[in-house]
RNA sequence: GACCGAUUAGCUCAGCUGGUAGAGCGCUACAUUGACAUUGUAGAGGUCACAAGUUCAAGUCUUGUAUCGGUCACCA
């Protein structure tokens, strides 16, 4: 009989729980057990359950954000695992192309070296090495972390059938007149030289002078008067009765910073009557709006700086000047010719600035990319509408629509080298872009001019916002069409226009399905005050320092609680803290229940009071905890099963049982046992999405009569 | 400028479809070496931002106000 199976309690719970010993042991027991490919998982197995996990950037090491989406995503994996799905987590890491490159800038900034000047290849090569070295670093922190997903699928942003989905998708753009190659006004960054999408923009509030000066007759004003020199349009609304008696084409000579001009007069709806005198004059080639009017009207460009912020030859004695040097000494100019009327102090306006550097955004204009989003984004809102996804919160519903609501087209140029090259050609005489996956492309098609290969590279986010497909084998693997569409697309609430739209539009353009049916957004994580944390302020809390000091459950734990989906959390430590204690809480509840085994027989009927006991207290925590499992409130259900094994099992259960296991009455004794037992499995299995490691130490020294699978991850979750 | 969110215990935050306020940390007192490098018990502390409304009943719904955040747009 089992009697000799239940021997005295292991050693191990003599002394309290220390993370530290178990963790990589136990990590290791997950991998080699092969369970973390659902290909291997226990039992028939029909639905399955997917995350692709967000590829973090290999270009430095995991920061607290990074330990929340690893908890929330192995939480959800492993409550599918133990629900009997076939439960895959595919990891993945990204080369983050332009992210990883100025983190790479920095460090040949320090040794005194700038890709400026560098062989390309060479610097690509560079930092090649350089990302694959973190990558490996990467991976590890996030094994430490407990994630449970299958390593044997991992994929890499760069691998070569990535970048063949990603070049198939541009060619089917090309032919599905999606795509296009043109010059159009670009957010251009002078530091880092290349273009930037309107997303990678920030605008800041800033206090600058404002010029007032005589432009023949008309008084202009700006902000920019290192822009004027080549403004030889002179724009007004058509309706405004101060300059009725100027008709549109009309030619005005002009005194203008190097000398006599002659300016066209245009009337355009552009022109705001309310703003300074009604009047002002165009840089179309360094202003979205000036562009636009400029189109408008077939008006001449000509480009005033240079690529790297200076000033160009028509500049005339300013040429080879930086913009904010040229800028008082062109005032003082116009000053000394008595063209300055005025100027006004603190004009509040927003500025545009790159979001890595912080330096102003020089608009230029640039043959580029661009993807029509239009067409993309009204299949993405009809999915929407049709129930074919749907977000977690009502408020990124929202924010998506809108955004959808308002798209604009998409540059994918990047003049970086650290990327997926653009497979395609242009020509030299005419500017025409053809896509060239095969390189067999050797004069235009358009003028039979000579071509040369595209020199850029892509955006980024145009090849991870494939990452579905690419991760799952598109077109053809069997994973593909086993587990795509994908179930959740779990990240952070800060790339929904980067990421997250890009994948849904991209995902449904190229598979007529949506990558995933349901997308949840976690918040940022802040320190305890609430302050984003960065380095200058020295608030960083690192996930494996934590980790250090209290184990990595304790830190699953602190980052779940009280963390509802989608809005910011502050991480405190002395929160986590509370997290060490309940898993050593649950260390002594286990101790104490085989401590209490001896004689334990499985066979045993419960008394009436404990088979009340089950349905009252045990039943309705399962019933309860799955219900809020199921509607994806980790926050609460983490809180309901702290308190069930703490207020509950351990404090009233484990405190009247006390007595109950002394009885005379050995069918009540056995009874007692029998619970205990069946308490401390359930609550085991409870905990194991959100304390994997403690819950499968424990797990490993229960007799077998108390387990119904070797190792807990893939045990069953209890039924309610 | 447009939109969105937040305002609940000293601190950081939960509170789902409305029914006399909860967690962690901190604080006070007492007990305890017991499964527990502790834990247990008891307690202090909140007119749930403000105002009006709906309701038998409002942190919870509606409207408005204030303060703080966020997102998007925009350099005449």
């Amino acid at each position: 009989m089992s009697e000799n199976e239940i021997k005295n309690t292991p050693e191990i719970f003599l002394k309290p729980y220390d993370p530290k010993e178990h963790e990589k042991n136990i990590y290791k027991l997950w991998e080699e057990s092969g369970y973390f490919n659902p290909d291997n998982l226990p039992g028939e197995r029909e639905e399955a359950f997917t995350i692709v996990m967000p590829p973090p950037n290999a270009n430095g090491s995991l920061h607290a954000g990074h330990g929340l989406v690893f908890t929330i995503e192995d939480i959800m994996v492993r409550f599918e695992r133990m629900r009997g799905k076939k439960a895959l987590w595919l990891p993945g890491a990204d080369h983050a192309g332009f992210e990883t490159q100025v983190v790479y800038e920095k460090k040949l900034q320090k040794e005194g070296r700038s890709r400026f000047g560098m062989d390309p290849k060479e610097l690509y090569d560079e930092i090649m090495d350089f990302t694959l070295s973190n990558k490996s670093f990467m991976e590890n922190q996030v094994r430490e972390l407990g994630a449970s997903c299958d390593w044997s699928r991992q994929k890499f942003t760069l691998d070569d059938d990535v970048i063949e989905i990603v070049y198939n998708t541009f060619k089917q753009l090309e032919e599905d007149e999606l795509l296009y190659r043109g010059a159009r006004i670009v957010n251009w960054c002078p530091k880092h030289q290349t273009s930037l999408s309107n997303l990678e923009v920030n605008y800041y509030e800033r206090k600058d002078p404002f010029y007032y000066f005589q432009y023949g007759p008309f008084v202009i004003g700006t902000a920019r008067p290192e822009t004027k020199f080549g403004d030889k349009y002179v724009v007004m609304h058509p309706d405004d009765k101060r300059y009725s008696e100027y008709e549109h084409g009309q030619k005005i000579e002009l005194e203008w910073i190097n000398g006599p001009i002659t300016a066209t007069v245009i009337k355009d709806e552009a022109g705001d009557p309310e703003i300074g005198s009604g009047v002002m004059t165009i840089t179309p080639w360094h202003s979205n709006i000036d562009f636009e009017i400029a189109k408008r009207h077939n008006l001449d460009y000509e480009q005033v700086i240079d690529w790297r912020g200076k000033l160009l030859p028509i500049a005339g004695e300013f040429a080879g000047m930086n913009i904010t040097e040229a800028r008082e000494a062109i005032v003082k100019k116009l000053d000394e010719k008595g063209l300055l009327v005025k100027i006004e102090e603190n004009y509040e306006h927003s500025v545009p600035c790159c979001y890595k550097c912080d330096k102003e955004i020089e608009p230029q204009i640039r043959e580029q990319w661009f993807v029509k989003m239009k067409p993309l984004a009204e299949k993405a809102v009809t999915a929407l509408d049709a129930g074919e996804f749907k977000f977690i919160t009502d408020r990124d519903e929202r924010v998506f629509r809108d955004w959808m609501n308002k798209i604009d087209d998409w540059n994918i140029s990047r003049q970086i080298v650290w990327g997926i090259p653009i497979p395609a050609k242009v020509c030299g005489s005419c500017g025409h872009g053809m896509v060239d996956l095969k390189d067999t492309i050797k004069k235009c098609t358009k003028c039979n001019g000579a071509v040369s290969p595209d020199p850029d590279t892509f955006d980024t986010w145009f090849s991870s916002g494939q990452w579905p497909l690419a991760t799952t084998g598109f077109p053809d693997g069997k994973d593909f069409d086993t587990y795509y569409p994908t179930s959740v697309m779990e990240t952070g609430k800060d790339i929904i226009f980067f990421w997250v739209s890009r994948m849904i539009m991209l995902g449904l353009y190229r598979t007529g399905k949506v990558p995933f049916r349901k997308v949840y957004l976690h918040g940022m994580v802040r320190d305890k005050h609430g302050q984003k944390m960065s380095k200058s302020k020295g608030n960083v809390i690192a996930p494996s320092e934590v980790q250090e000091r209290f184990g990595t459950d304790a830190l699953r734990m602190g980052l779940m609680v009280n963390n509802a989906p989608g809005s910011d959390m502050n991480l405190d430590v002395d929160k986590v803290n509370a997290y060490k204690k309940f898993a050593n809480k649950l260390w002594n509840i286990s101790r104490f229940t085989l401590d209490n085994l001896a004689g334990y027989d499985p066979q045993t009927k419960l008394t009436d009071t404990d088979t009340q006991n089950i349905k009252t207290h045990l039943t309705t925590a399962i019933t309860e905890i799955t219900d809020h499992m199921n509607k994806d409130r980790f926050d609460i259900a983490a809180e309901r099963i702290y308190h069930f094994v703490w207020d509950y099992f351990a404090s009233t259960l484990i405190e009247e049982s006390k007595s109950l296991l002394n009885s005379e009455d050995v069918s009540v004794k056995a009874s007692r046992q029998k619970l205990l037992a069946e308490y401390l499995t359930t609550s085991l299995k409870l905990l194991h999405p959100f304390m994997p490691f403690v819950t499968e130490t424990i797990w490993q020294e229960l007799p077998k009569e108390l387990k119904d699978q070797d190792i807990l991850m893939v045990a069953k979750w209890p039924d309610e």
